[in-house]
Order: structure tokens, then C-alpha cells, then sequence
DNA sequence: GGGCCCGGTTGACCCATATCAAGGTGTCGC
DNA sequence: GCGACACCTTGATATGGGTCAACCGGGCCC
């Protein structure tokens, strides 16, 4: 109940909130609540029709598909600010996937209902949601994109160089790259085991391109990473 | 000039257009032309930012994508009432993929100005854009689970039955799978090799699953095709 | 109608990555 | 501080599907 006011701050700072204007995010926030959930947390599960929409404030979540057959893979991690659900909101449909915190976080959740009745009556909340699919459809062809063209080396190295921020004062190129979540996640995410993960990184670092640390990695080359040429 | 009425009847029928109400799809319609264009013809190129958009309504197109080294694939192959460009139109961005004909097509484009102009004012179309790009998400994370855990004969025989009308009368199961783009073209969609899809078919085939026929595949069998157990 | 060309199939081989199996190393509880 | 466990890395081997090359077969043009 007592809701901390810098968590609805930052709610409200979010991009996506930011781009549905003042009057949809005050009805939004006045509908949810924000909550503190620990890692491994499933927020949804595929195949189960949702009734909260998440906002991810702090941590980060995996979207985890699982087959026929049990087998399970994580097809996107996302971090602060990204909304998750709305697929599934606006096309009246179970969930394709699960949401699965990867780290302690906090969230608001807003009512599913409230969603649809805001975005149904403010055209601002429409111009958000599209724009935020249009911005996820992106992010899923070029996953699709990577996993049909490219080798796990230029994978790996993409995930790195896209993880790390590109206008690094450092004249070297270095840069770091945050890893917080645990390289099964990664690698799932990357479409490989986590051995050839391991070795891929490895590669790397042996080459010079990074130097690999605790949660992370420093690029100190970033035209050593694994591009066009051969690897 | 002239347009064919029934050209224009058909672009009103769309899914997408069906969706937008009266007044947006008269506003677009009146804005743009219907055109007959050849197989192989490139409607918007990787890279660039597109001026108009399309709606397909007759015929196939792929959505390609080229990496860095200049090597290509097929993102996803659209049949007719399908509408391409939203994301970039709405982003503003250039486009992510090329958009190819894989047959004679019949197409409307209306010019992108129009389409964002309705799309602010029209709540309707704005509606309509987030279905249809929720509905593409989810068609692009389903192949990304396709890709990251199932191998070559999964994902052909999933391709198939997805081909095949579900409601079939046959109480055999038996139900016709038209395939008239390239093997090629398939096989790029599915992240393989033509070899290998030759020889998927080929298996599935010998199996007494399917028949194979000029231009697609009689499905004789739909628990023969390979699910979760070994292949 | 015959030859040519292109898309498709078939076969042999190979490689990237999965799989299986130990062996580190940091972290957390006691 | 010490044990134990979880996570990660490293090593050896297996394999799905890619690659390369030869071989069809059917459509098309002359």
C-alpha cells in the first residue's frame, strides 16, 4: 500500500510511460502497486492467459519459451524500463512465454484490465504501445537474424559490444560490459551451451579483444571481436 | 491510374483494414495505387528508410536480411492480406529487412506520410498497428523458439502442418500443403540448407507422412510428422 | 523437338557445436 | 575458517547439419 514515491518516479520516467503522457500514466499508476520479488520469480507462465502487465523498475527478467518436450530456452532478457505483456494484452491470448526474474527486482504491476481500458481511450497510450512493439518486433528479427547467420563467436561478440556503451571516453575503445546474470541465461539466450559460451569467451580473451572479470567484461578491442573475417 | 475496383474491395477486406474502420481505410485508400509487379521484384531495401507501405494482396513475399559479409536469409514469408513497414513507419527507422516478391504479386502502397498522418488521428488504425504488430512479435519469437530448440526435421514438419488447413474433412488427417515458393526460399525461412530440407522431406516422405507433389505436400499423416519423440 | 539452363535432389565428407565428464573457484552458512 | 554447494570452466568425444560436387528432370527458347 504505502508505495514509496521514488519507485512511482521511476515508474513515470520510463520510456514507455514517458511516451503515453501524463493522463494515461496518472490512471496507470493510480491502478497498480509496486513490489519487490526475488530472483526466480515466475511473474507469468506460458500458456496462461495474464492479468497483470509488468514494468520492470530494477533487476532484470528472462522471457523463457519452454517445447513439447520440456526443453527450455530464454529468447530475450530485459532490463529496467521494458513493459512486458502486451502482446498478449492486446491480442486477448495466452501468454507465449514466461517472464522469470533473473535477479532480485522490483516491478509495478498494473491490472490487465486497467491497461486495456486506458489504451482504448487515450491515443497516447496506443502511440506507446506500438511503439513499443514495433521496438520489440525489431529485437526479435534481429535475434532471428543472429541465429540464422551468424556463429556463436560473432553472437557472443554482438552481445558484448551491444552491452557495452558505444560513446566510451576511453580513446582505446574499452569499455565494459555488464554480465550480472548467470551464463546458463546468457548462453540460452545466445542459442548455445554454456560450455561453448565459456570457451567462446575464452577465445576472446586470449585474443586480447576482452578482459573478462567477475560480472562482467572490458572490451579493450572492439575490432577484435569476432566480426566478418573469419574467426 | 484506373484501378480495378475489385483490387481495392479486396485491399478493404484485409485483416488489417477490417480492423481499422471505415474512415481510416478510406483515408488510405484513397491515397494510394494497387500494382501488379514481377517475382523477384525488391519493394524496400535493408537499410534504407521506405516511403510507402504495402499491403500484399495477391502473391508471396520474403522478408530478407543480409549480415555484414553479405550472406542472406529469409526472415519470414507473408501471403496476401498482410501489411509490411509498420515498425519502421512507426520508429521512423530505416528498414531492418528487404522486402522481396517470391511470385507475381498484386500489391497497394500507400505513401508512409499518409499512414502516420491517420495513424495520429485515427484511434482505429491505431488499433489495428498494435494488433498487427503484436500478432508479427509473436510470430517472430515463435520462430525464435523454433530455431533455439528444435532440430531441422521439427521444424519442417511444424512448417507443414502450419501449412495445411486444421479443419480438414478428411478423417484420415490428410490435408494439402501448398508450397509454391522456392525450396530455397523455405529452406532459408527455416534456418537450414536446401540439402537438408530436400532430405527432411525426402525422410518424412519415406516414412509415409506426406506426399510429395510439384507444388506443395499432401499431409497423409499428422502424428507422423516428427514430434517431440527421437527422429 | 532437342539442347540448355536452373532449381532441386542425392551422395560423401567435414566442421561447429552439442554432449558427456571431470575439475576448478568463489560464496555462503555454520 | 572450513566445508559444501552451485556455478563455471576445461577436456574428450559424438553428431546434426553444412559444404562441395555430381547428377537429375522439367521448362523454355530457338
Amino acid at each position: 500500500m504505502a508505495q514509496c514515491p521514488t519507485d512511482l518516479d521511476l515508474a513515470r520516467s520510463s520510456p514507455f510511460f514517458a511516451a503515453a503522457g501524463e493522463a494515461a500514466t496518472g490512471r496507470l499508476i493510480r491502478s497498480g502497486v509496486v513490489r519487490r520479488m526475488a530472483k526466480g520469480t515466475v511473474l507469468f507462465t506460458q500458456g496462461e492467459t495474464p492479468s497483470v502487465m509488468h514494468l520492470l523498475l530494477e533487476g532484470s527478467l528472462g522471457l523463457r519459451a519452454e517445447d513439447e518436450r520440456g526443453e527450455s530456452t530464454l529468447v530475450e532478457i530485459f532490463g529496467p524500463g521494458e513493459v512486458f505483456l502486451a502482446p498478449a494484452a492486446i491480442l486477448r491470448l495466452p501468454c507465449l512465454l514466461s517472464g522469470v526474474l533473473l535477479s532480485d527486482s522490483r516491478l509495478f504491476m498494473m491490472p490487465m484490465e486497467a491497461f486495456r481500458d486506458v489504451l482504448d481511450t487515450d491515443p497516447r497510450l496506443a502511440r506507446a504501445a506500438y511503439e513499443l512493439l514495433a521496438r520489440h518486433w525489431r529485437l526479435m528479427v534481429d535475434q532471428v537474424v543472429d541465429l540464422k547467420l551468424r556463429d556463436a563467436g560473432r553472437r557472443v561478440s554482438r552481445f558484448l559490444a551491444r552491452r557495452a556503451p558505444e560513446g566510451d571516453a576511453d580513446p582505446d575503445g574499452a569499455a565494459h560490459a555488464a554480465l550480472p546474470e548467470p551464463r546458463m541465461a546468457i548462453a540460452a539466450r545466445l542459442g548455445m551451451t554454456p560450455e561453448t559460451l565459456s570457451r567462446t569467451l575464452g577465445l576472446l580473451e586470449s585474443r586480447g579483444a576482452i578482459r573478462l572479470g567477475r560480472h562482467g567484461a572490458d572490451i579493450l578491442d572492439r575490432s577484435g571481436l569476432l566480426g566478418p573475417a573469419p574467426g
